[in-house]
DNA sequence: CGATTCCATGGAATCGATTCCATGAGCGTA
DNA sequence: TACGCTCATGGAATCGATTCCATGGAATCG
């Protein structure tokens, strides 16, 4: 093959290879002239540095690993951008792993990237222990989690503290007149759903509304699962006049059950999503929110790996969340018909 | 620092490192004793082999690399989760690059892959010819293209024939009454934009409808490029009654617009897009659009590039593609107001 | 039973860059 | 003039796995 090696270069500039790679790395220790003939030299051939011999000697790759839950989720599409911009910024290349909403093959993106030597890993870890995320420590292998964190496992975090958030859209809920607000969980074993589902039932304990455990539906955070949580809910005897939902895919779900089901959204029932995506303002009627910066998260991910890499110990950030009201909740609350009354 | 080397394994094993290695590759020449010693030893040891130094001797990576305009783009996340999942079977991990939509980025990506010495690359080029596309062909490192194509460069790819679906789309407005249909095009330095753009043309000229100019709006396959076409197509003197997007995203933006200029979609003009993303049918009235399979399109790409890795010479492959009538459309054609009698 | 093949194994070269170490030229100062 | 210092440079070791090649013992065949 036509494998052009920094040899071939260094021949042609009619140096020793030693000070080819000076040159290439920026090493001071270079005359004008060698440096100038080594440019000539590897911009006449072409010449792409092999960056397994590079790492395999320098023990740096330059690259970082990125593990998301699920790149078809628009909030982790969203997070994959920033974190690539923020690490192409400081000179580093982003893998993308996709685990799928799976620990079996999180686990397998995690052993391929110790095995191809990245600085450094930032992880939306899946559910709960995994064997996988402790060799990352044992191995000292720099690692940051974001917007999940794993509970026994000390390391730096970004995340969202969906406590103001949560308790902005009950209590605006109750201003409207709701009492029996419903509410799709995610899984419990993921932190996140975790912490939105008892910062909802501190909210409605602080309002003084129904704590009726009917009204809470855990869900998978997949669409799917928002259908299904709507279905249910609204099946009760005594049905919830309003709903949050706690990531935006189960909340796509309920928007879809909803409009089955003929029940007009910000009239007949309310509905506020976790997780703020672009177009959830298109919709009819615009969908209120609760938001979180995923800009802030993902660039904030990348300074604090960045930090670790460089041998500092930062600390975790909590970022806040917010209310944003639109028209999905703006009506006053009163009694949802359940669907069997009005169709089907 | 505890890294854990081939030599440690043999050790502990009490066998060579050269039958260590045997053991690892699966290579048939090592006996019962020696695979299960060292089976043994790796396990204890936790053993994790360095990828840069097995592909430096061996020349291959076991990864790929799959570049995408926008992984913000549904269209492209899609595309990026089925590539990913095939490859995995194959027993190929991805490496995702994210140009977005710029030519440096493109380059930038694309000169790491090369130094990383992926066994292969999928790429949704970006614009018109490029000096790194051209390395890659001369470096014989086996490349396809998928969605889209750079004009002068033969190479395997897996295109969509947009050409049925918008006859469809055109056929079934002309049917509604339509006689005035605007167009909002994608950037004509890319294929995609180009294909799209004379598909419609030659649709229109076929159906015998206003082939007016004015009815064209060239955007750039971005969210706002849709709003401002609608601005400017709904503000003609002689409006068109129906649009076509040209993507997923400038229907995103028309649709924003249509919103704020008061416009009810499916009534006062009918919209089409290309692309169908999930929820575009839970917006009120859902979208009709022109649908091809992203699924299909990632498992050819990854299908065809194991073929190029492996020698052979695979055909390009052009995937259908076909018109989901839903309200946006359904209504009969009738006069536009222009937005400025309406609201502002 | 001797010759030949087969096969598991270990030693050593190798992949392509980086980096340690030694060298020698150039220069300033005593 | 001689000594010490800086600094660019080349030779060679190195990173960690794979693989070529040689070897010796077991199995097979005439």
């Amino acid at each position: 093959m036509s494998t052009v090696t920094i040899k071939d270069v260094a021949a042609l500039a009619g140096v020793s290879p030693a000070t080819a790679s000076r040159v290439l790395s920026g090493n001071p220790a270079t005359s004008p002239q060698a440096r100038e003939r080594v440019a000539a030299a590897v911009k006449q051939l072409e010449f792409q540095p092999n960056a397994q011999a590079r790492s395999l000697r320098s023990t740096r790759t330059d690259s970082i690993g990125l593990l998301v839950s699920d790149v078809r989720n628009p909030f982790f599409a969203d997070l994959a951008h920033t974190v690539e911009q923020s690490a192409l910024a400081a000179g580093y290349v982003t893998l993308l792993g996709n685990a799928n909403e799976r620990t079996d093959q999180q686990d397998r993106y995690l052993n391929s990237l110790i095995s191809r030597r990245v600085d450094g890993i930032i992880v939306a870890p899946q559910g709960g222990d995994s064997a996988s995320i402790r060799a990352l420590i044992k191995r000292r292998i720099p690692t940051i989690f974001v917007d999940r964190v794993i509970a026994d496992i000390d390391l730096p975090s970004v995340t969202t503290n969906s406590d103001t958030g949560i308790r902005q859209a009950v209590a605006h809920l109750a201003e409207r007149g709701h009492t029996r607000i419903g509410y799709i969980a995610g899984p419990q074993s993921i932190s996140t759903g975790r912490e939105r589902y008892s910062a909802f039932t501190r909210a409605i304990a602080a309002t003084g509304l129904s704590a009726d455990p009917a009204l809470i539906y855990v869900g998978d955070f997949q669409a799917a699962s928002g259908s299904a949580a709507v279905h249910a809910l609204l099946s009760l005897t005594d049905a919830p006049t309003a709903i949050i939902a706690a990531d935006s895919l189960m909340a796509v779900g309920a928007v879809a059950m909803l409009q089955r089901l003929d029940l007009r959204i910000g009239e007949d029932i309310a509905l506020v999503a976790f997780d703020d995506i672009e177009w959830f303002s298109l919709l009819t009627p615009a969908l209120s929110v609760i938001t979180h910066s995923v800009e802030d998260m993902g660039r904030i991910a990348v300074q604090l790996l960045l930090q670790v890499i460089d041998g500092q110990h930062p600390q975790s950030v909590v970022l806040p969340s917010e209310l944003i009201i639109r028209a999905s909740s703006a009506g006053a609350a009163h009694a949802t018909l359940p669907p069997s009354s009005r169709k089907n």
